[in-house]
DNA sequence: CAGTTTATGTGAGAAAAATTCACATAGGAG
DNA sequence: CTCCTATGTGAATTTTTCTCACATAAACTG
């Protein structure tokens, strides 16, 4: 600070006063008496050396130097009580738009929806099912979950999990239709959630099934179809351990194969720069990675505890 | 103030700490003991509910908290500072940068800087021959006087003076070569201080000599060269109540015709609007008026004397 | 006009905030 | 490891802020 300041206790008295043209109006907003802040306002003046009041009436009206100082002060406290106040506002209160891959919105963040709003019942959360990066830079959007690599320029961007990949099916599909082998599942309905297959593909050659022959397949648009396509017992899709998890510990989707592969893409949380230090994302943030870590996965019928075997001997 | 504000001198020894990463080095600027200055961050803290310092290491680190409010705190305090400097801050000392008309800059306010320097001799004035009316915005400009209709946008303008053109001449022109008549302007040089000829014509037309034959005549570029000019007596120019009354008065340039007319154009003081409220501009100004308003024409001689009658007339 | 209400001013004393002082702990450099 | 220098902290001291009671004066009312 550069310059010496005035006494800033006293110049708070003088904005008040000036303001409200009166001695007593100010001592009644600051609470305080009357003679406060006569006194205050003569201790600013010998200070400054300077008359700020013309005292002739009742009223207080500024003098030249009293009016060459007041905009300059108001805006100084109002610029501190602004910030001071921003600090104070609940973390908790307000609004948050969130885009979210599809599968993770539906089968992940919805299901547990009920926790983060029991936390925090004053925010108001706007989700959008959504993929597209772009997204993440518009000002509509605070906060972005996402599939894919994490190498999304210009933006603050943290993983949040990997997954692996396995197919799923349905209990009423196995039921009348047996999958025992690879052999069997060319008798099924492959379901594909990407849009070129790379990721039946991938568990394919580590399932030795590379050659299989591709009789019937649907490519569902994204994995919440093919996931969904599969609970209706529409065909085989490729689960993972975080979106299917819960379907899985529910049964609604059974695991018939002992292997999961490690999907080339992870799911991370993104925001724009300037919304990474907004407290009301950070709660939500903190939310994400903390139910992510209290999750713990249930004990899943014998199939699916095939898959945590698969995985230990990759490690 | 509609909120609340926290106090606010353990507020400038946060804007001290946080700026120079030190206790003690905040200590030192504000010129107590570095425990004062612990005490004061505490205090605040505590008033604020929030941790402003990351104590980790010997240096202070701000927090996400501190780091929101440090901007607003740097700027209202700079503001107050700012505001309380220019109270302080005598309107006689300092600076001025003034463009002026180069005929008026030589003619008559350098003749009369004495008065101005007198009067304030804490101010220095930088002074620049310019009619050019777009260095009126120039951040390096305090002040112009331009010669022109008024109409500049985005500034504060007053008229200063109106003025009446006439011939005039040097003595010794004179005497080796009289001037009575119309038919005698012939055989002598019309010196012009515009560039297209437009007050002479003006003139002329006012002196039924508008077919006039123009035998010799220089372009000068401004009135002040063609004054000059007429000084040495190469040619008649068209002098005017201001610039010329000087000259006139002291008898080095004569007024050979009983007729004057008014400019078209006048003089004016102009400047930013936000220079208007600055007390060392307004200094200036005010003693510009001062100096028309006291500038007592003194008695012309014989010649001189007919200009008088020929504005009453026109009146 | 007189009386009443309400405004700001002021000195002395009380209360709160700011500061010093002395001791403490700890980080960092050589 | 020692030494230097950093911030922290409680108690005492100093300064600032505030209250209280009295004062003067402007403005209002009947």
């Amino acid at each position: 600070m550069s310059g010496r300041l005035p006494p800033l206790n006293p110049l708070k008295a003088f904005e008040a006063a000036a303001r409200l043209g009166s001695v007593s109006a100010a001592a009644r907003e600051l609470r305080v008496t009357h003679g406060a802040v006569s006194h205050q306002l003569r201790t600013l003046e010998g200070s400054l050396d300077a008359v700020l009041f013309d005292r002739s009436g009742r009223r207080l009206k500024l003098t030249s130097a009293g009016a060459l100082l007041l905009p300059a002060v108001t805006q100084a406290f109002g610029g501190i009580a602004a910030a001071t106040a921003q600090m104070k506002r609940p973390a908790t209160t307000g609004k948050l738009s969130i885009t979210c891959v599809p599968a993770l919105l539906s089968f992940w963040i919805v299901p547990r929806l009920h926790s983060f709003t029991e936390q925090f019942p004053d925010v108001t959360l706007t989700l959008a099912a959504s993929n597209d990066p772009t997204q993440l830079h518009s000002r509509d959007v605070d906060v972005s979950i996402l599939y894919g690599d994490g190498n999304w320029p210009d933006a603050w961007t943290r993983l949040w999990s990997h997954l692996q990949l396995f197919p799923v099916a349905s209990p009423t599909l196995l039921n009348s239709r047996p999958l025992r082998s690879m052999r069997d599942l060319e008798d099924h309905v492959l379901l594909h959630g990407d849009s070129d297959g790379r990721e039946w593909n991938t568990w394919l050659a580590a399932a030795d099934g590379a050659d299989l022959p591709r009789r019937r397949q649907h490519f569902m648009g994204d994995a919440r179809f093919s996931t969904e396509a599969a609970l209706y017992g529409q065909g085989i899709a490729l689960g993972d351990t975080i979106t299917a998890a819960k379907l899985i510990a529910d049964g609604e989707l059974l695991v018939p194969f002992d292997l999961g592969v490690p999907a080339n893409n992870a799911f991370y949380v993104a925001c724009r720069h300037e919304m990474r230090a907004a407290p009301i994302v950070r709660v939500f943030i903190d939310w994400l990675f903390a139910s992510l870590e209290a999750d713990t996965l249930p004990e899943p019928h014998s199939m699916a505890r095939t898959i945590l075997r698969g995985r230990s001997g990759k490690s």
